[in-house]
DNA sequence: CTGAATCCTTAGGGATACTG
DNA sequence: CAGTATCCCTAAGGATTCAG
């Protein structure tokens, strides 16, 4: 329970549901997503995936620099908790104060 | 999906997960199972819950104080969130670094 | 474009003491 | 027992700069 919550706290959860969605997403997508999340902090979130094993890192050289990120096998098994999450959210987002 | 996380971050969904359980908690209750958190982080996680219509608090006056807390029907609807988190959390808690 | 490093400020949260 | 108020300190996180 804890456990869960420290995989999916802060801004991971959104990340790991545009994941979901979008199979793959480059750094700038997710920040293009995440308006609220500075780039500091999507990349901190990003490392905590990474080291736990939720996400996969590529990257590409080209001219510039282009990386992207997908979930893992063992991220997708997140995929019923973010959903439910997600779920929930859409159902009772209006019950605000 | 945020508005989600706001509800369950921190302590709120272990209290949730106990309150699915227990139905009724007394405060120093709630404090047993939480160990490593505050009785002041305890409060104010509570009075969140609270405020957001998750929980309902009952005083009672004996000769001494003692009050409980409940799920609201509004709370009990987060009940598929916090189980499927539960339930990742049992089966993949091995995962550690 | 994708990050890491540094600096700096705020607020999150513990310890303690006080109330009913 | 169940909370609130105050003090105080650490660390979370933004802004900015540097690097590949």
């Amino acid at each position: 329970m804890e456990s869960t919550l420290q995989i999916i706290c802060k801004w991971k959860s959104v990340i790991i549901y545009h994941l979901l969605d979008k199979k793959v997403c480059h750094f700038g997508q997710l920040q293009h997503e995440l308006k609220d999340c500075s780039r500091r902090m999507l990349a901190l979130q990003l490392n905590d995936l990474e080291k736990d094993g939720i996400i996969k890192k590529n990257i590409h050289q080209f001219n510039s620099l282009k990386t992207d990120y997908q979930l893992t096998e063992f991220g997708k098994t997140l995929e019923p908790v973010i959903t439910s999450m997600a779920n929930w959210g859409k159902i009772y987002n209006q019950k605000r104060s």
